[in-house]
DNA sequence: GAATCATGTCATGTT
DNA sequence: TCAACATGACATGAT
């Protein structure tokens, strides 16, 4: 491309190197007319052309779905569209004619055939196949082929729409795919036939052990005539599982077109294309990789758990307890060594942090966060926990550290993926750093430790220790596994596969210490709310003690205040006191008392002071 | 570099 | 008796 872009404004002499380099460069497939200036001009125009005119009918098949739209009603039930009955007819279900269907759940009409012909229509013509192929194909990334629904069906008279049509030759939205186009795309996987096409297609994906590969010329559809032929290799993910299961995965495109050549329509039976192929377009880093992988890449999880490429989604499949639990890790992908390569630039650096997931805080998807000592390009595990190795040759991370050095196997590892060494393999480099940030907000999103204190999570992408162990002893299951098993299960697991001394040591271990973590973890989350709860209760008791004290002080000031009017009424009652002389009372030699009747009397001092000693006399 | 916090781990007791 | 759980104490890494 920079050739290309250089070539636009080269000079005389320009064209000369250019000579020179085509001279050298013939070997390689180059075409003279990729370095004519003229010919790229008229090329250019005529992509205009052809691009104006695709969006023309892109409208035309808007404006068609939408009338088609408006003749279908949305089953709130089921989410999908289904014919709207006609008002003045009544329903004949049980008279309308059988649709040839491959599935009962997907009924369909007239309306929604015409509708997914045009999609299918509007597919092809969107995407026209160009006879530039981009040599290196996305191995890692294998199309999966779409069923032929009931107006799908393709006959061997009826030639469906080719794998190449969709997969091969159409650009992908980083290769100029324009905003419009990559709408359209949208829309057209929101279709529920699609979808339901889809579906079927990857269960019989996953029911046929082998399907023949149509040639490219075979798949062109004479419904599409505007499309070249295509003679460029394309990706059979068929071929491809078959591959990914008994050889290396990492095959160059010249081998993928021998595989396609030796597959192809000598040992196709006839019938085999009714089930028709459309093939996922090519992946590339935004398009496919990641926001279609559930549905037009649909692989089995045997085939992803055996793939290289894509091995962080494979180890999550394999690693679902349900599942493929037991199928063995990779043991390249055990090797600690496969973390060390794994931080040189051009390797897969995406399936570093693959993470089977400990679960910290009792839920099974949380993750325990640390800091990917990946990027920092040093080894998976920490310098004081090496030294702990180191310290305790008897322990079982010694036994480990020896497991280690018999998995290092570099050089096998270096070989994993030539593929990517020998061509660079661009846009599975762009892709890298793209799958990493989307693990990282993915491992982010189920980071949910109980005890955060709504703290962002910084560390989240390295491997537990635990995890880190168990590959490197080569574990059969997952740590998630090994903690969160009940003891039953646990056991029967034991029980299934033939461990080490080291390996069984490991995985008690790891059980105890994940058990023990989240034990941790509640006791933790235990305390926090407990001191939380007494920190309410103190609050609450120091409420009560202020308003106790209010209380008090407004009892105490209510207490004086009437003790004032009760000497005041006092003194005013002992005022108003005379004898027979009309003389006043003596306070000081009288008083006034009350009886418990309510009575008052006035009573001398001194009279009672002398009653007091007297009877204090008598009795001694 | 010390202080603080969050987390993991171990030892030990309890259920 | 054993597994699971609870918890104090300590270590470690991050801030």
């Amino acid at each position: 491309m920079m050739m290309e872009m250089e070539v636009m404004h080269s000079t005389q002499q320009d064209m000369d190197l250019i000579d020179i380099l085509w001279n050298q460069d013939i070997d390689l497939g180059a075409r003279r007319e990729v370095f004519d200036i003229n010919h790229r001009q008229k090329e250019h125009e005529l992509l205009k052309q052809r691009k104006l005119e695709e969006e023309k009918r892109l409208h035309l098949m808007r404006e068609q779905e939408k009338a088609l739209l408006a003749q279908l009603q949305l089953d709130e039930e089921t989410g999908e569209y289904i014919p709207r009955p006609p008002p003045s007819t009544p329903l004949q279900l049980g008279v309308t004619p059988l649709e040839v269907t491959q599935n009962g759940d997907f009924t369909q009409e007239a309306g929604d055939s015409m509708s997914f012909d045009e999609c299918l229509q509007l597919l092809a013509e969107t995407f026209p196949v160009e006879h530039t192929q981009t040599p290196s194909v996305c191995l890692d990334t294998p199309a999966v082929s779409v069923p032929a629904s009931s107006n799908m069906m393709m006959s061997p008279e009826q030639p469906a729409l080719s794998t190449a049509t969709i997969s091969s030759g159409q650009p992908t939205p980083s290769q100029g795919m324009s905003p419009d186009l990559e709408e359209a795309w949208m829309e057209l996987l929101s279709l529920p036939e699609l979808q339901q096409c889809l579906n079927m297609q990857m269960e019989d994906t996953l029911q046929t052990t082998t399907y023949p590969l149509p040639t490219s010329a075979e798949a062109q559809t004479p419904s599409y005539p505007n499309y070249p032929t295509v003679q460029t290799p394309i990706f059979n993910p068929l071929t491809s599982i078959n591959n990914v299961t008994t050889n290396n995965l990492n095959v160059s495109p010249a081998e993928l077109m021998n595989t396609f050549d030796g597959s192809l329509p000598t040992v196709a039976p006839s019938d085999a294309f009714r089930q028709m192929k459309v093939d996922a377009p090519q992946l590339d880093t935004s398009f496919s990789g990641e926001g279609f992988g559930g549905v037009f890449y649909p692989i089995t999880e045997q085939d992803e758990c055996s793939s290289r490429h894509g091995q962080e989604e494979n180890e999550r499949m394999c690693d679902s307890p349900s599942k493929a639990a037991f199928t063995h890790m990779d043991l390249y992908s055990l090797s600690p060594v496969d973390s060390m390569d794994r931080s040189k630039p051009n390797l897969t650096a995406e399936h570093l942090d693959s993470d089977s997931g400990v679960s910290t805080n009792g839920s099974p998807n949380a993750r325990s966060p640390g800091i990917s000592v990946y990027e920092s390009g040093s080894f998976s595990y920490s310098d004081s926990e090496m030294e702990e190795m180191d310290q305790n040759p008897g322990s079982a991370e010694s036994d480990y550290s020896e497991m280690f050095s018999l998995n290092f196997e570099p050089d096998h590892f270096m070989a994993s993926d030539p593929a990517s060494e020998v061509t660079g393999q661009p846009q599975q480099q762009e892709k890298k750093p793209k799958q990493r940030k989307l693990d990282i907000a993915e491992e982010r999103g189920l980071d949910d430790a109980p005890f955060t204190k709504d703290k962002p999570k910084k560390r989240s992408v390295r491997l537990t220790r635990d995890e880190q162990r168990a590959k490197a002893l080569a574990i059969p299951f997952t740590v998630d596994m090994i903690i969160n098993l009940p003891v039953d299960d646990f056991n029967e697991l034991m029980s299934k596969h033939q461990l080490n001394e080291a390996q069984l040591a490991l995985v008690r271990d790891i059980r105890r210490r994940g058990k023990n973590k989240v034990a941790a973890q509640n006791c933790r989350k235990r305390k926090m709310e407990n001191i939380v709860g007494l920190e309410g209760e103190l609050d609450s008791l120091k409420e009560e003690r202020d308003r106790l004290l209010n209380e008090k002080s407004k009892n105490t000031k209510s207490l004086k205040e009437m003790k004032q009017q009760l000497n005041s009424l006092y003194l005013e009652v002992f005022s108003m006191l005379r004898d027979e002389k009309g003389n006043c009372y003596s306070s000081s030699d009288y008083s006034l008392q009350q009886s418990t009747d309510g009575n008052v009397f006035l009573v001398p001092r001194i009279k009672k002071t002398f009653k007091s000693e007297k009877k204090h006399l008598s009795h001694l």
